[in-house]
DNA sequence: ACGTTACCGAACATGTTGTTCGTCATGATT
DNA sequence: AATCATGACGAACAACATGTTCGGTAACGT
């Protein structure tokens, strides 16, 4: 990739980041994204056709070192029955969020959180669903998934929202004690 | 309420709500409104500041009848440490969210929905913190409360985007017994 | 040194925003 | 029924955002 692009690119999310955090991402128009990054109008376009595809670009980004290869992969995937490996993917999950926190705490103090939670929560399931093979709890499974990956969700927010205020361990311990999930998975 | 006021203010809410349902919050323009609303643009303007100030006010519509006085009041609080209390509350929640059914999908299902949720948060934490006196769970109290409140919310959005396809009563007893309310509550 | 490619910046038509103001219609009140 | 207050209308306004175009310039990769 071309350094001016890397360049243009770098400066532009930067540009958002810093704007997400004094604004609601609905309110933030292109042409204060501009003078920020302090490009010109039609460089821009020539990157991101709109201000959602911008947002979509660095959900993509941050989510691409959030969940690495070895975090979904299946050879990690713990078949054993206890629940460890799970525990610690999530907390490999917060470690991450916690690094790339930066942006994260903009996008999601804002309405902008809508569409990272959505992305994130595509993510989650995709994780999850590995871990639901039945369950002990009489409702049906999609409720189960669903449950599962917004209840987490929302944990990270909150976590977020009150800077971090437990450490990435402290807070998986948590989420696995008030999840059931020991009534949930296999 | 002058009778004018009343069929503006109907007109305004009505032509927003057909309009969420087509498309984003984000997307929705004020002209739109006021062309689908079809009324004059400084009335619009003397109803309502913003777009904002609009969503707001209809949620806390929809809001003032979902969780109406004895729904939250002290009085019908169950103190017997059983939580069939809890359990008739959501389910009435559920009842009163399906029946405005016409607003509420058109909000949540866009990005809208992010102040929706706050403010319904806002509701659900308050009636919460109530059946919290005590935990069996080795996690504090303030993240107990937040995975409550979020995993509702988030099973709410669920049953909302699925069409609602299990009865209020069902979805109810699903979340009882998923959430540990069992183990959280006294 | 070369050709390629990205950035610049100005200009443009188009649409949105929020406000003002005189006019008219509908409401509440007596 | 007559009156008065109030809300809705709609046109007009400046200010700004949008998305696109295009010729010129500078930086890049090889």
């Amino acid at each position: 990739m071309d350094r001016r692009q890397q360049k243009t690119r770098g400066a532009i999310f930067r540009a958002f980041s810093t704007l997400l955090e004094i604004k609601r991402y609905g309110n933030i128009t292109i042409q204060e994204i501009i003078d920020e990054a302090n490009i010109g109008r039609s460089t821009f376009y020539a990157h991101f056709d709109t201000k959602d595809e911008l947002l979509r670009a660095m959900c993509t980004d941050i989510f691409s070192h959030v969940f690495s290869d070895d975090l979904i992969s299946e050879k990690t995937h713990d078949f054993s029955g206890n629940n460890n490996g799970l525990e610690t993917k999530l907390t490999h999950i917060l470690h991450h969020l916690k690094d790339s926190e930066k942006n994260i705490v903009g996008i999601l103090s804002c309405e902008s959180g809508e569409l990272f939670m959505k992305y994130f929560k595509g993510y989650l399931t995709e994780m999850f669903s590995k871990y639901l093979n039945g369950t002990n709890v009489n409702a049906p499974a999609d409720f189960v998934l669903n449950h599962l990956v917004g209840s987490f969700a929302e944990t990270v927010k909150w976590w977020i929202d009150n800077s971090m205020k437990y450490t990435p361990e402290t807070t998986a311990k948590y989420y696995m004690e008030v999840s059931c999930v020991d009534r949930i998975t296999d």
